[in-house]
DNA sequence: GTCAATTATGAATAACATTCATTTATTGAC
DNA sequence: GTCAATAAATGAATGTTATTCATAATTGAC
């Protein structure tokens, strides 16, 4: 996976200011929760005037949903990593859905910006493109599903998920049965209830630390 | 099914309004969506001033809850109608995913409220006391699952529904996989992938006009 | 150094959600 | 019917904040 770098002088400049706005943009709403966040906090923590994150950004939610890209990038780098040890594309798949579930669930940054369904569903629209759709490409198999199809459960998952993590969040359900989630979520590919039930259980080696 | 019904001067003085709000409101947000929705111009359309808007809902989340989960109480009385007749309980759960899935997919009104997984999340949890649980604990035998599993599948499917809907709105996806669709939520259940290519090819009535 | 183009700035704007002191309506007791 | 008490309704005022835009600073090419 390589990110398109545009060369020359405005590129450089921009992706500069670009990448500590979106930092300061993480940072603040990890902090606040993305309603809570103001973008003059956002340009004061990049040291930017306030007109500068415009330059940068539509509008908040385009900020948003650059901040919360970034959180799904930075998990795929991670699960990548590992991953590529792996051969069997049903465990690929599998181990993807538990970290995004544990990240979703867990990571007090990740939960602060899963109140959008806009902003989610956006994001994983980017995020499709140059990496996510590979993977499951490859995970295709395990429920003879097509391309398109694999996106779809994908995606779908993922909202699942954003509201599995709401629920536990507002205590409405317990925490205990997220790993019954992973089996149903599982179960969507195709896959029986039997396959689902063995792949949730298996261990799993952790995450490497960014 | 029935609603509580305080009785008294208040409580009958209160429920005249709060309903024309939250009808007010769903024409407003119908209109404009949730975040273009101004709380005056709800005002307005109820014929009240803009202060007793707030007598009646914390905030505008809060009246945008009220009437997303209007809209469930009004199609799972739609649905339910109908689903009286089937003794079938994975019928009634395949109807009602399906009629979800069209209402979120196919209706403006439906469309526009779903971009804030808060309060969609807010508003599920409200419907599931009163109503949805008890067809989900019927339903829950197709699956074997206990009844916190059943609410806890459907409420990711509704979630994932939102999914849906946003990429077909964005016409990310197209809207020919919406069928495909079906098939995996009721996968999620975990009847096997056969049953529910069955389940969901299967022809249902149309819903009464309300 | 000069220049044109690009980027940064932050004060000003406009739009709203929300509040609250005041007014109005409703109630049951007598 | 009158009245005091209570509940509701009001809408102008407030405060916050996303966003804009005229101006200033910076850049690399020459």
């Amino acid at each position: 996976m390589t990110i398109t770098q545009t060369e020359g002088r405005v590129a450089r400049r921009q992706r500069k200011n670009r990448e500590a706005l979106i930092l300061a943009g993480r940072a603040v709403m990890a902090e606040k929760g993305i309603d809570a966040a103001t973008m003059l906090e956002v340009a004061k923590r990049a040291d930017v005037g306030a007109g500068t994150v415009y330059s940068y950004f539509k509008s908040k939610d385009d900020l948003a949903v650059a901040v919360l890209e970034r959180l799904m990038y930075d998990l795929a780098l991670k699960i990548e990593k590992i991953t590529n040890e792996f051969d069997d594309p049903e465990q690929v798949y599998a181990f993807g859905m538990r970290s995004v579930i544990n990240a979703a669930t867990g990571d007090t940054t990740w939960k602060q910006l899963l109140n959008r369904s806009e902003v989610i569903s956006e994001a994983i629209f980017r995020m499709m493109g140059p990496f996510a759709i590979r993977d499951l490409e490859n995970a295709t198999n395990m429920g003879r599903f097509q391309v398109d199809d694999a996106s779809l459960t994908w995606r779908m998952s993922c909202h699942a998920i954003v509201g599995l993590s709401l629920a536990i969040t507002r205590k409405e359900i317990s925490a205990s049965v997220i790993e019954d989630a992973m089996v149903r979520l599982l179960c969507m590919t195709g896959i029986g209830e039997q396959q689902a039930k063995e792949l949730a259980a298996r261990p799993y080696p952790p995450l490497p630390v960014s």
